[in-house]
DNA sequence: TTGAAAGCGGTACCAA
DNA sequence: TTGGTACCGCTTTCAA
């Protein structure tokens, strides 16, 4: 009776889910699990003929190993997780598919993450990090001890647009010099009443933006503003700001954090009757894709080669690379179009 | 002497990599793996006072339940993958984004794939479905034969923008209607020799656009092309199309298969001193951000809320919902802007 | 070359 | 309320 019980409910339980399992194949194959095991594993230590039982088996059962067994038993999952603020945007896609493909690659898979600055952002990660052999985190999205906490657990952590945290390599954009190269060309323009649009708090990136076109501005011993007009990413923030500027009075360039931002303040500014580049010029920073048909001056950034860096960055310390953290620096560049004003030399594209 | 040596294997072990177990927990606060399980759990048959000393314990060794192992012993791995052939252009990331967002707030991590149309894809798609508990899968990445392959283990599926297959939910946007709807307005505006740019072959969306284009043609009584002129997704391939029309003559309008081709067309033929819409007029698919800024014509399609829906349609069959396979269709719209011509009566925006 | 068995880190049933 | 223990599915010694 017991022993009929026992059995019910072992029958019950296996068809849960009625996966084959690597012992079925050996009990069909006639061999042991660990036979199983090291012909799936393509070990020289099989006879051929016994892994072609094993292959038949396999074959007929229509086995597939579980990845979780495997993982568990190897104490490692083949997969990179990678963390973003948002997904929105044509900017982060870019650095996904670079990251992606490297990683694929590499045979690890990609888990994705959105904080979207949730509460629980924080815990997410952590959740995340125990789903993966290294973790790449893109700028603000959690804090720096949630870093360091994944670092402390073992897992390996590359940071992406943002400042460095102990224990973690990074990759992330040049700002300054090419902030400079902004001012600079603006100036050459003739402009020189320049305001920033956008908040430094928001990131590392917008931050040395705004910094380094402020000293760009002192350097070229124009007039600097004091603050930035504060700004958040989107094209409808651009549009407030446009308001704002038309309400306040207009400069002779508007900065902007990124292009999105600047998108918005040209329409904006079209549809109030103020022409860009003529009575205010305007500049972006990212060259998303519409950038080039809104014929916006802006900054080019890498981001593809920045998230196929950050997955080879990964994989080196997951391969057991113990040396000192490295933090590379992308170079970024100008790209002149038709928001700064008439440049009778400069080449268009 | 062998004692001495099964020790130093299992330290050697257990340092490759440090990580606390339930086990370790359960001696530290003087309770069985049960309990602490339990206390996990949040279960309520745990004594308060056991409790805390579970979560001191848990607290004082930094302990962080694997999920591997609970995955393993739960037969679920609370992670659900997505399938894209490629994730470069606007137009993925709104889909990933839609999706990401419902199945973070269900608890369900998300893996990513793209098969940039490798050898592998199949290989690929195949090992993923062991990393999860269901599989979204857009268009045109992996043979039917694998999908299939995929439900038969019993991994839900839900196809995107991809014809149905056996056993699979799917969700896709309306083609045909709207097709029928640009050749009307197109129509309107006078024109009357209109081709389609775009590979059939490539996709069911694209193919459905063509059909439905040519039939529309032929209820307004106009001419219709015998093929579509082929080109792939990318701007480049509108480009090279610019190139083929030129030489072959232009037709009043090209009504492109997505934003990309009919943006890079544009531009080129705007390069070649081809007016649009004056000379001749184009409309995309997709309503991408540059198309607005393009001033493109184009047919708006809702990505988030497939991306979204996809993540909801698995979350009800991961949850055990086993009534017939469901096929949605999204409606799509017309989005009226300068490349089909002047349009005195319509509101532009 | 092969097999037996001890893990990997949890969960949950059964008995106490 | 608790503990003992048998799994979950695979890998990898160790011994034969």
């Amino acid at each position: 009776m017991t022993e009929h019980d026992g059995d019910a409910v072992k029958r019950r339980r296996a068809s849960a889910r009625a996966s084959v399992t690597i012992r079925d194949v050996a009990r069909h194959a006639g061999v042991s699990v660990a036979t199983v095991s090291r012909a799936l594993r393509g070990s020289d230590l099989v006879h051929p003929a016994t892994r072609e039982r094993v292959d038949a088996a396999i074959e007929e059962l229509r086995f597939t190993p579980s990845q979780l067994g495997r993982s568990l038993a190897e104490r490692r999952h083949a997969a990179n997780g990678i963390v973003f603020p948002d997904l929105s945007g044509p900017f982060y896609a870019e650095v996904v598919l670079g990251y992606e493909e490297v990683a694929a690659t590499l045979g690890r898979s990609v888990l994705i993450l959105s904080t979207h600055n949730r509460d629980s952002a924080d815990d997410m990660v952590l959740d995340l990090a125990g789903r993966v052999d290294g973790l790449a985190v893109f700028g603000r999205t959690v804090h720096d001890d949630v870093v360091a906490e994944v670092v402390q657990r073992g897992v390996p952590v590359v940071l992406m647009a943002r400042t460095e945290v102990a224990g973690a390599d990074s990759v992330r954009t040049e700002n300054v010099l090419t902030a400079h190269a902004v001012v600079e060309h603006l100036a050459a323009h003739g402009h020189r009443r320049m305001v920033f649009l956008g908040d430094p708090v928001d990131s590392t990136d917008v931050s040395e933006r705004w910094t380094g076109f402020r000293d760009a501005l002192q350097q070229a011993g124009l007039e600097a503003p004091e603050q930035p007009i504060t700004a958040g990413f989107k094209e409808d923030d651009g549009v407030r700001a446009a308001a704002d500027l038309l309400a306040g009075g207009l400069p002779d360039v508007v900065v902007c954090a990124n292009d999105e931002l600047a998108l918005g303040l040209v329409e904006a500014l079209a549809g109030a009757g103020v022409r860009v580049p003529d009575d205010v010029a305007v500049t972006g920073w990212d060259d998303v894709m519409a950038a080039r048909y809104a014929g916006l001056t802006t900054v080019r950034q890498p981001m593809r080669d920045m998230g196929a860096r950050a997955a080879r960055m990964l994989d080196a310390r997951i391969s057991g690379d113990g040396s000192e953290p490295r933090h590379d620096v992308l170079t970024t560049q100008l790209v002149v179009r038709r928001t700064c004003g008439p440049h009778p030399k400069e080449a268009h594209r």
